[in-house]
RNA sequence: GGGGAGAUACCAGAGCGGUCAAAUGGGGCAGACUGUAAAUCUGUUGGCACAGCCUUCGAAGGUUCGAAUCCUCCUCUCCCCA
């Protein structure tokens, strides 16, 4: 596995790379598409790789152990002969659970025990196991367990979790070490910066972190519901620190200002289920802003869905029809705004990229900025 | 022809003398969603000069301090028997 930085804008730490993996290269800034339960919801890994231009997916421990099992996806021949994604694959280890089945967890000594969401059964992830599970599951990036704090956070719990994050991170990198991966291809370890909205914190942790020499660094317990100027200072610091020719993965965020704003403190790979869930429900991200699809107002605009979109969809369907099926409750509404918007933001990652090449990130990103910022 | 049941807000359907502008579903409208317990959740859904007032429970009369709820009559619907 192997990164270089190609380009770099002139007008802020903004870069453009190359991310090289045994299953793909990844031209960085790069969004990946979130298949927590091995599949992004609503949509063929065809569309993924054609129509949308993914160039790697998310996918998560924690769902995949619960279901289908190691076992059966290690018997698969790992994740991507499981799903059939050929592409890179990124997974989470869990620790993004631990945050959000808050009330359903349980802490110990070295590890966590978890009930399952599905039929509460109890499962105990360690740093260990997670590093298992995730060498059975055979993604090109692995994740670091980790505890992802909430917001808000006070002070001293924010520094017990990010110490204990930190201890589970030396047993991860560890276990890392001592094994391999069983399907005969190369995963990178990253490791998890937190420290919650504390500088001081995000400073000791993107310094703990850096000293680990891994291949690529992650931000986490950010996008949990601070204020945007909180993620982008924490992002800034920690970027800062952080080694300068290794790929910086900022997790869970976000919106298209989010991400640009981010882009441009120096973050080359992003994960947000936004485009899919709100997708889902109903909210399409264009290149004119955001609209709620749903909205009565759309009933008889027989414009297509986005004029200068780069998916098939964005032309072959018109607003009204979109929200007609919304309306009637079809599936296909849910597959084509999933469509739609991943296409999107795919799209709007390229063109960041492109701009940074070009030199141009800076004016650009603003513009693009100044039009998600109204509502349609 | 005989016997019975019923008409309530956009729809279905509770309510059966005051705490009813009227439960609950559905539908409609709007909002939320950031390493997915999410094809989910929340709010709202008679009018207005909106901590109050006005007009509503098939129509018209009546009883009562007070009626969606009781009585009379009218109109319409459904069911059973022949």
């Amino acid at each position: 596995m192997d990164f270089t930085i190609t380009h770099r804008d002139p007008a802020s730490p903004a870069r453009a790379g190359r991310l090289y993996t045994d299953h793909g290269t990844v031209d960085t800034p790069a969004f990946m598409a979130v298949g927590t339960a091995g599949a992004v919801k609503a949509l063929h890994v065809r569309d993924l790789r054609e129509s949308v231009g993914s160039q790697i997916m998310l996918s998560n421990t924690y769902h995949l152990f619960l279901r289908p099992g190691v076992d059966i996806i290690s018997r698969a021949g790992g994740l991507h002969h499981f799903n059939g994604w050929d592409k890179p694959i990124l997974t989470d280890s869990g620790g993004y659970q631990i945050y959000s089945l808050a009330d359903m967890r349980k802490f110990t000594d070295d590890g966590v025990v978890f009930q399952s969401h599905i039929d509460g059964s109890k499962h105990y992830f360690t740093p260990e196991r997670a590093i298992d599970i995730q060498r059975a599951l055979g993604a090109d990036i692995i994740m670091a367990f980790d505890e992802c704090t909430p917001y808000p956070c006070d002070y001293d719990y924010a520094k017990k979790s990010m110490n204990r994050t930190h201890k589970w991170l030396k047993r991860c990198m560890d276990h890392f070490a001592q094994t391999e991966c069983q399907h005969g291809y190369t995963q990178a370890l990253f490791p998890i910066v937190q420290g919650s909205i504390y500088p001081d914190l995000r400073k000791e942790s993107a310094e703990y972190i850096s000293g680990m020499n891994a291949f690529g660094n992650a931000i986490g317990g950010l996008s949990v519901g601070e204020p945007a100027r909180m993620m982008y200072d924490m992002t800034r610091d920690v970027c800062a620190i952080l080694p300068d020719l290794k790929p910086r993965y900022l997790m869970g965020v976000g919106t298209p200002a989010n991400i640009l704003e981010s882009i441009a403190l120096g973050v080359d790979m992003f994960d947000c289920v936004m485009p899919t869930r709100n997708g889902r429900n109903g909210m399409l991200f264009t290149s004119r802003g955001i609209i709620n699809i749903k909205n009565e107002k759309w009933k008889d605009d027989f414009s297509p869905l986005d004029p200068v979109g780069t998916v098939f969809a964005d032309l072959q369907y018109t607003k009204a029809f979109l929200r007609h099926l919304f309306v009637a409750k079809e599936m296909l509404a849910a597959m084509i705004a999933t469509i739609h918007n991943l296409g999107f933001y795919i799209w709007m990652m390229r063109e960041a990229r492109e701009q940074i090449i070009q030199g141009t990130f800076t004016d650009w990103k603003e513009k693009m900025i100044k039009q998600f910022m109204q509502r349609r």
